[in-house]
DNA sequence: GCCAATTAAATTGTGTACAATTTAATTTGG
DNA sequence: CCAAATTAAATTGTACACAATTTAATTGGC
């Protein structure tokens, strides 16, 4: 890359994870799955019903996000939607047993596409810390209240 | 995140260039730019004319992406599209005065960003090292065949 | 010289992302 | 109480991304 884009973490950080997302994607694809679909079932615990907030939270994105890829995920078969009783307006999701079972051959996925790196193990933990330093601590959360 | 997704990398560089980007995207508003524009006028320099093809292998970027991008810098005057002489399939893009002006206010923008992290002059070495590494060397080629 | 193969952009179709708005349900304060 | 404020999802509108296809120009083989 001869030019300004070098230097720019913000430009590596969007290229690298595009195209890990590329490798993904066409490994998913036999399941039925888009990289969203599946960060989404990763999300979810085995026995447990959330919002769609909360499932938002998890995965740093919102319902006009969220809504139509748990419509497709619910169709495929792998999660289910039900209004939750107590409060109308939440939508609760949980993963059904179709869905359970296809999460179980996820990790085989992310297998193969980090094999296509040469990242060694150092080199892993290093970028994990500091990429969830990044998120967790520095960035400002969108809607966040501002404190008195 | 209470979940697997701690433990995948994939997810923390998708997470992070995406909070990251929201940044740019917030500030690059004063300027009629989002961030594909950001980074495409970023790519170009000062005197050269390159075509759709040079531009998108700088950006990891196909024609069905840049081209409605393109159109809408020339619109807003930062760039201008010219049919080659000697190849009519090649457009020629290049800056035009007002994108070479507006490029050098860019800098400001992308240190206001990462001024909002904490992060440190070491980490940031390293990780435009290991990220470099992993798009230059190990991923992108779009042909390649499964891993062993 | 001619036509098949190749190439560069543009176009088409699908699927995100996210801001902003809308709708419906719940909570809160006077 | 009960209208106003808040909240959760869904919807709307804009802007990417990328695979696949189309269109038009160039090249290559014979």
């Amino acid at each position: 890359m001869p030019n300004h884009l070098d230097n720019q973490l913000c430009f590596l950080l969007y290229a690298t994870s595009k195209e890990i997302i590329r490798q993904y994607t066409m490994l998913l694809k036999p399941y039925d799955l888009t990289y969203t679909g599946y960060i989404a079932i990763l999300a979810l615990e085995d026995d447990e019903q959330i919002t769609v907030k909360e499932l938002g939270q998890r995965l740093f994105l919102d319902s006009g996000t969220l809504t139509p890829v748990l419509k497709k995920l619910e169709v495929t078969g792998y999660v289910r939607r039900e209004r939750s009783k107590e409060d109308e307006r939440q939508m609760k999701i949980y993963l059904t047993k179709a869905g359970i079972e296809v999460r179980q051959k996820l990790p085989e996925v992310s297998r193969q596409v980090m094999n296509k790196t040469n990242i060694s193990e150092q080199q892993y933990m290093q970028l994990k810390i500091v990429l969830q330093d990044i998120l967790q601590t520095d960035l400002p959360i969108k809607d966040e209240k501002p404190g008195k």
